[in-house]
DNA sequence: ATAGATAATGTAAATGAAACACTTATAGGA
DNA sequence: TCCTATAAGTGTTTCATTTACATTATCTAT
């Protein structure tokens, strides 16, 4: 009897463990950061870790998504993506797991402390990761180049900084995303000539004397500049 | 008690039908194609679907698509990606199945026409596809956009193709795939601007009284482009 | 008043993409 | 065998985009 043969046929057929795991980008001002957790149970308690939970009866994978990060970090209405589903057969050596994998982008600064704390929660920058259980290490290789391609073709940026942020700001994002330095000519230029920033009159003066003025994203601009196709090469 | 109390306990957690699904694109040198099978189980029989199956407890979701496509179809050694995982609760009127979405792209003359026929398949134009069953239409949607955007960046269309292939052919599969008109001179450029293809001295004077030279694809030179951090744009 | 530090700005050169038309090779029929 | 029809093959110019690069402006703190 082959795969085939027994398509669609729903009595009989293994049923499979499926969770979610959520890879956590946030944005300090300085470095892109990821939200690791110390995994509270047997096996493998103690070791860093995404975090996870298994898909419950009623709760679709997005959903599911959804409200892990909601209650480990207090955080909705977040970029919220699927990265990769991953099923090998032994990936989990307590039992057979499959596992869908998201990566989030959030702000860093309007999270709920206490709820990261409670979860036993750190941010490490993307050069001090710790080993991480099962095959968790490389969803999050994956969700870094993921974010690398993604971040020069949409505007996914804004979902790391807060409500307002200063270009100076938004360029120390995209250089700790792209890991490499960029020219503060071309990508003022550049990130001005899509037309879906709006500057204000304030300024942050926490970085300099002079004061960066503050820019906010712009909605319905960024709404037509999609609806036109667009294209946002950095 | 919340979803993340629970976590990574084995035991007691839902466990649930999944299954894989594959879109199965080729081109027979006019048209790219899909491949879609007359679904034989109830519910839903008679209906056009993908092929698909549930995952078994041994076999890995890669190895579970593989598997799929060589019963089907006969090819194996194919391109195939996982495209994305759909998890509603109710996309499956029989009992919550989550299905991961791979895509395909196969040489559609090298196919095994007995495992095709046996599986009352049938090639569609893009342009022609039925009504499929639960959330099928969506995926296969989904991977045509997937497909050409990846095809503008990595030199995936080789696996639509034979072994050997005119330049004018490759051109009809480009434009079929991304659906508009190519300067042949710009795209000729282009093409061999990679230095990936080998040019024989052999025509193909099936479409032409002058012929076609038919070019092969180089691996080596491909590999060494890749290394180098390929851009495939067309 | 000045020094120090970051923010803000424009232009020229190089590269890549797009537009465009004619010549070449061959088979088949006159 | 010569002519015709048909698709294959080829270069150049224009335009747009990207890269490289240096100075002035603004403000605070001393």
């Amino acid at each position: 009897m082959n795969l085939l043969d027994t398509a669609r046929v729903y009595t009989g057929q293994t049923k499979i463990l499926v969770a979610v795991d959520c890879i956590v980008f946030g944005f300090d001002g300085q470095q892109l950061k990821l939200l690791l957790f110390k995994r509270k149970v047997e096996p493998l308690k103690g070791q860093w870790s995404l975090i996870g939970a298994f898909i419950k009866e009623d709760m679709s994978l997005d959903d599911s998504a959804k409200q892990i990060l909601l209650e480990s970090t207090g955080l909705s209405n977040v970029f919220l993506e699927e990265l990769k589903t991953y099923g090998a057969v032994e990936r989990d050596p307590g039992e057979r797991v499959i596992s869908i994998a998201y990566y989030s982008l959030t702000r860093l600064n309007e999270l709920d402390l206490d709820s990261v704390e409670e979860y036993d929660a750190h941010w490490f920058g993307l050069d001090e990761i710790p080993e991480l259980i099962l095959d968790h290490g490389e969803m999050v290789q994956l969700a870094i180049k993921r974010l690398r391609e993604k971040v020069r073709r949409q505007p996914i940026g804004f979902n790391l900084l807060g409500e307002r942020f200063t270009l100076p700001q938004m360029q120390i994002l995209y250089e700790s995303i792209l890991q490499k330095e960029l020219d503060p000519r071309n990508f003022r230029k550049k990130m001005l000539s899509f037309d879906i920033l709006t500057k204000t009159r304030e300024k942050d003066k926490s970085a300099s004397k002079k004061g960066a003025f503050y820019y906010v994203f712009n909605k319905e601009k960024f709404d037509e500049f999609v609806a036109n196709g667009y294209n946002f090469e950095i």
